[in-house]
DNA sequence: GTCGGTTGTCCTATACGCTAGACAGGTAGT
DNA sequence: ACTACCTGTCTAGCGTATAGGACAACCGAC
């Protein structure tokens, strides 16, 4: 059960047969080609083949079976968390599930040039970085790291931070918060992310940079938030806008769910299907 | 120059080091640590470094200077398009930059079960799969696999495909066009997707499936789009709002800015930092 | 110049992923 | 029972990535 080291080929044909498994190309119940097939197919050998339906089996799934083959496995179904874009919750808390936060670093340091610059400060200036993990059921989903000017996280505690979301800490201490940008992006897990979030290393994982500004135009947080894809995604509703000619997409003003799962819809079901 | 095997270790370390450079955590023009400190970092052998280091090095992302060290080269400027979601375009082509499409693939074929549900397709309804590469200045940056109902994929042909965005192609044979349902995730690129975009298998890549529905609730086309995230990312700008106790962003309703790049603004470079 | 640190090159030994088999035991259909 | 196919386990051997060195050539600071 160490499965520690992923070899090459070994490799590329979990990550195949896992895509095609949660792209649902191998529905859930089927039998897969058996073992010497997959590895005719693929032009390796059995012992390969076996090695990648290994970490298949032990990720739970697919189901083996002695004598009659490899079947899909029906998902436990531990659905994923799906963060609803044209509501945009910053905190889960009110997503009826049990959270979590862990405190794993908190520091004053000298920010990477990136965030420094982002933020506004100058050459020099001191930043408060914080890295925090957060938890859904127990379970590790989102591993955040902030950095906040000097001058205004020394307005709350370190303990503060482990309890109370950062932005409510932001406005407790008077620090206006007016708008921020940010962007989606991808990433791989590197080996602490990789472990405080109980993944491999090499892991996809969704970046979010979020970069809050006050009504000065200064910079207040810099968040590089990293999420498991299989545990959260971001799901949002479009509606066609424009005229002929020049038509796009638009986000679908806050309609929000009360429930707080996110809204139903066939959308959701290729959701899961997706993660992949 | 054959490089074709990428071995285990010598991998993961290229792919941490090119993020951390694309990220702007190493900023370029900046020297990395010598190749013992990286192996000592790293738990690995100065060979192993050093064959991560000859493989960045071959794509022209640092310069080793042999008694100096080895440092991040400044990069030759393909920014990375940044799509803005208030906006959200649906094509690039007004991005003032030559983009082009490339048709891997196109055929008629049996839905996976997720598409397939997802489009309200019938057991046994076949549907229209395509496979489209979309380039930026030569570029490949998007894998796009499309699924749309037989009925309505044989309102055009495969050329029509290759030169005209699908949506158009949809209004234009009279399919009524609505609303959509979109999920963002991550995964990792599989050996096709890999070679295609021009990345190593286990690059990491944005996810995001899209099902459009048209007026009668029935879903017209199905998504799944993989995109390169040094390319390609997603970008917002937010505003706060809510009453205290039950604050949350909103995205900034369309502001929709003429020049097609992405909104100009502070948010612009941490994206650019933070695109990693 | 001297000295410390750097990359470039070479070496040997080990670990291990992969191949190519053979064989045992289970399952399902005939 | 018989047969065909399946997974589970084991073996032997090969290729190569990795570890761990030693050494040369080079650069920059002092």
């Amino acid at each position: 059960m160490d499965a520690s080291l992923e070899p090459q080929k070994a490799r590329r044909l979990a990550l195949l047969l896992r895509e095609r498994i949660a792209s649902g190309e191998i529905a859930p119940g089927a039998r897969l080609p058996g073992e010497p097939a997959l590895a005719l197919e693929h032009g390796v050998s059995r012992v390969t083949v076996r090695r990648a339906l290994d970490t298949l089996a032990s990720d739970g799934l697919i189901d083996r079976r002695v004598g009659s083959g490899t079947f899909v496995r029906e998902p436990d179904a531990p659905r994923p968390i799906v963060a609803d874009f044209s509501n945009m919750l910053t905190h889960l808390v009110e997503m009826g599930r049990r959270t979590g936060v862990r405190l794993l670093a908190f520091a004053y340091v000298q920010p990477p040039e990136a965030v420094a610059q982002a933020l506004g400060l100058k050459a020099g200036e001191r930043s408060q970085r914080s890295v925090r993990v957060r938890l859904i059921d127990g379970q590790p989903f989102s591993y955040l790291t902030t950095h906040v000017p000097e001058r205004i996280g020394l307005t709350y505690s370190e303990a503060d931070l482990a309890a109370v979301p950062l932005l409510t800490l932001l406005e407790r201490s008077g620090t206006a918060i007016e708008r921020a940008s940010q962007t989606i992006g991808a990433t791989l897990a590197g080996p602490d992310v990789a472990e405080a979030l109980g993944l491999e290393i090499g892991s996809p994982l969704l970046a979010l940079t979020r970069v809050v500004f006050g009504p000065d135009g200064r910079g207040v947080e810099h968040l590089q938030a990293l999420y498991r894809p299989d545990r959260y995604s971001f799901q949002m509703e479009l509606h066609r806008a424009g005229d002929a000619g020049e038509r796009r997409w638009s986000p679908v003003p806050c309609r929000t769910t009360d429930s707080g799962e996110a809204t139903p819809g066939p959308g959701l079901r290729a959701a899961q299907a997706a993660r992949g």
